[in-house]
Order: C-alpha cells, then structure tokens, then sequence
DNA sequence: GCTGAAATAGTACACCCGTGCTAGTTTGAT
DNA sequence: ATCAAACTAGCACGGGTGTACTATTTCAGC
C-alpha cells in the first residue's frame, strides 16, 4: 500500500509545517488555516490527515519529541563514557541552530500542555524519560568509578535535571545572557567537579557502559 | 484628584483579572473581552484604561514582575546573612500558592515576549535584574567569608541562575516530578556545598568537595 | 442644584477561527 | 478501461477577536 505510505509522509509534513509556525509566529499562529498554507494545502486537505487542530498539535508535538529521543540515541553509541556523557547532555541543551529551533518549539508545547490533557501527557511522558537518562547516566558514572561511591545518586540527577532546564530555558527565553559556550560550559563544571581526580584526569578509564 | 487614584485602582484590578485568567486559561484567553467580563466591566470600558490590548499585557506583566521585586526586597531585610541568602532565593521559586501562581503566569509572559517586542523588553530587564541580584549574593557571601576567596563570582552567579531557572521551569512544566520540599533543597544543597566548613554536618551524602 | 469631565456601556465592522459538509480530482489495483 | 478509495479543494456556519465609535451614566467642584 503505497497510499499509507503517503500518508505517514503528508502527516509529518504537516508536523513540520507546524513547527516552522511555531518558530516564526509561535504556536497561537498554527491554526488549521495557517499551517494549510504553509504546507502548501487546503484547510479541508489537512482535515483528512487529522481530523482535528488538536490531533494535529499533539501529533507535531510527539514527532518532536521522538526527533530529540533519536539524536540522543545516536549520541549513546559514542565509546569514550566521558566524551559520551557530554555528548548526550549536549543533546538536551539548545547549542546549536538546529537544537535551538527545537527547543524553543518545544517549550511551546510544554507550555501550553498546561491547559492541554494530551499534550500534557506527551510532556509529562518526555519529562519522565529525560529524568530517567540522567538517572541512568550518573549510576554509571558512579558504576565506573568516575564518581565517588557515596553520590546520592538520586539527588544528583535531580540538581543536574534542574542545571539542564535552567539552561534550556535561559537560552531560550534570555538568549544574550549565556552564550552557546558559556551554556556547554556551565554543564561542564558541574560534571567535572563531581569527577574523581578532577577535570583533567580524562584517559584513564576505558571500560564501556552498556547501560546508557 | 480622587478620579486619577480611581484609574491607577482599575488598571491594577485589571492587571488582576489578566493574571486569573492567564493561571485558569492561558495568555491567548486573555482578550479584552475576557478580561472585562473577569473584572466585572465591559469592554469599551477596559479600552477606556488601556489604549489597546497590547498595553494592557504589558502593563500586567509589568505589575506582575514589580510584585515579585517587593518580595525579594522584603526579604533582603532579614537579619541572618545565610537565612536572608536562602529566604530571597526562595522568592525566586514557586514554593508555595503565591509564588507558584506568579510564576505560572509569568512563564506564560516571558514565552509570548519571544514574539512581541514589548513584553520582551520587560522580560529583559526583569531577568537583566535578576542576574545583577545574584552576582551581588555571590559577591557578598564571598566578602562575608562565607565561600572561598577563590571562588569566581560570575561562573557562580550563571550556575546559579541556570539552577534557580531550571527548579522554576521544572516545578511549573513539571510539578510531579520535584517537590517544593525537594526544590527548597536542591537549592540548600547548592549553597550548603560551597560553604566554607559547611553548617549542616547533618546531611545525608557524601558531599565533594569542590575548589570552584 | 448645575456642569463638564471621567467612567462605563453598547454597537458595529472587518477579520480569523475550527469544523462540518460537498463536490471534484487523482491514483493504484483489477 | 473501470472503479473505488484516497486525496484535495472550497464553501458555509456559528463564534470569537481587536478596535473604532457613539451613547449613557456617574460624580466632584462649583
């Protein structure tokens, strides 16, 4: 069936369709009309591909997130662990034009998950899956023993949660404030002074993780 | 001039309204309409306070920010160097209904400013402002003797604010997942580690000791 | 009281919105 | 070539929006 095809391809054009809106004129802007347009449509067209605005929302917001899952993945097969921690850290930091756009779309989602059911679920189930990379990130840190033994690692993961979405969020909302590097920076820091033997013990561990 | 008070009274108790609509609704469902209909008036009657909708947002967001400036203030006047440190941070934070509903509102003014010129300038200063205020803690705690003399000031007043935003955004966007308990010591944890000999022995994990 | 400005209400206009609906067009399998 | 399903376009409805405008009410100062 090369017609379902089509349509898996039709609906995520339209997903990023509504993301370039979102970017430009925010997402009050990605009405069913506008985004239409922007996809090069009709409105009655976008109608067939969903079969409602909402629909459509939740759906560009649940491509987004699984765009950011997949580059994360794609960070994890990296082989040095602390090259790879970074790395993947990075990956949810907006550092770059193209994370930049995608997290500035995705906290428009976010916020509007506030008034928003489904897209509060897609939020919280994306929140939750970060959480948990990072819980899993800094047991193997500790597991390898780039840590100290006794790192709660549940505090741990909560602080450096926060320091990510700090920086996520003032990147986003005060751009002039912490540059792309300041920003890499500050996430360094925090993951060197936590290391055994400081910043520039680097090459001494070599084992692989396979859990993260 | 009773008249004169009159209309500074009613362009507050619309700011009002705006602000309980933002926290039920959203930002888009504050329209003049609605905001007339909140207040008790009607909408001819909100134009003849605010000029336009545009004015009427910024003067709420506006309002809202200087609320939030008397608090700290207030705050700035408690005694106890390390308790007056801990209790203007914590009005940084939504950590109790107030503060949790100024700062849901005014996550919702500081994304639209993303796309409006004059909401972003009050966005700018406000945050501006904020920087300015925890660069002087640092400062201070450094001049009291507090932290190390080697400690620098700017690297830890961005660490800081990127942890104070991340804790907002998080307990905002994601309020299952850090409590306000959890949020006050994530905060203390952050302070507490840079404290010379550190007061709270009490603590439960093992704390590395940094030379940043 | 009287008056005029401030305050409030109400109406009208042009626009955009989501969505239901219908009518054409394209397309792949037979 | 035929046909049904998939696709696309367009219209219409009811409703909400900002704002310009006019009409009415309120009330302090005289």
């Amino acid at each position: 069936m090369v017609r379902s095809i089509d349509k898996t391809l039709r609906r995520q054009e339209l997903a990023e369709a509504v993301w370039r809106i979102i970017l430009r004129e925010g997402l009050d802007a990605a009405s069913v009309r506008n985004v239409a347009r922007e996809a090069k449509l009709s409105a009655g067209s976008v109608r067939h591909f969903f079969s409602s605005q909402a629909e459509l929302h939740v759906f560009a917001m649940e491509a987004l997130s699984d765009r950011v899952a997949s580059r994360i993945a794609q960070a994890a097969t990296t082989d040095d662990p602390r090259t790879r921690i970074m790395t993947m850290l990075a990956e949810l930091l907006p550092v770059t034009d193209r994370s930049e756009s995608e997290f500035r779309i995705w906290m428009q989602f976010v916020l509007r998950a506030q008034f928003d059911v489904r897209l509060e679920l897609v939020a919280k189930a994306t929140i939750d899956a970060v959480r948990e990379l990072l819980l899993r990130v800094v047991a193997s840190q500790r597991e390898l023993g780039l840590i100290s033994q006794h790192t709660d690692i549940e505090d741990s993961a909560i602080e450096l949660n926060a320091l990510i979405d700090g920086l996520m969020f003032e990147r986003l909302a005060a751009p002039h404030m912490i540059s792309r590097e300041q920003t890499l920076a500050v996430l360094a820091r925090w993951l060197d002074s936590r290391y055994l033997g400081g910043p520039h013990a680097t090459e001494k561990h070599d084992r692989t993780v396979r859990s993260v």
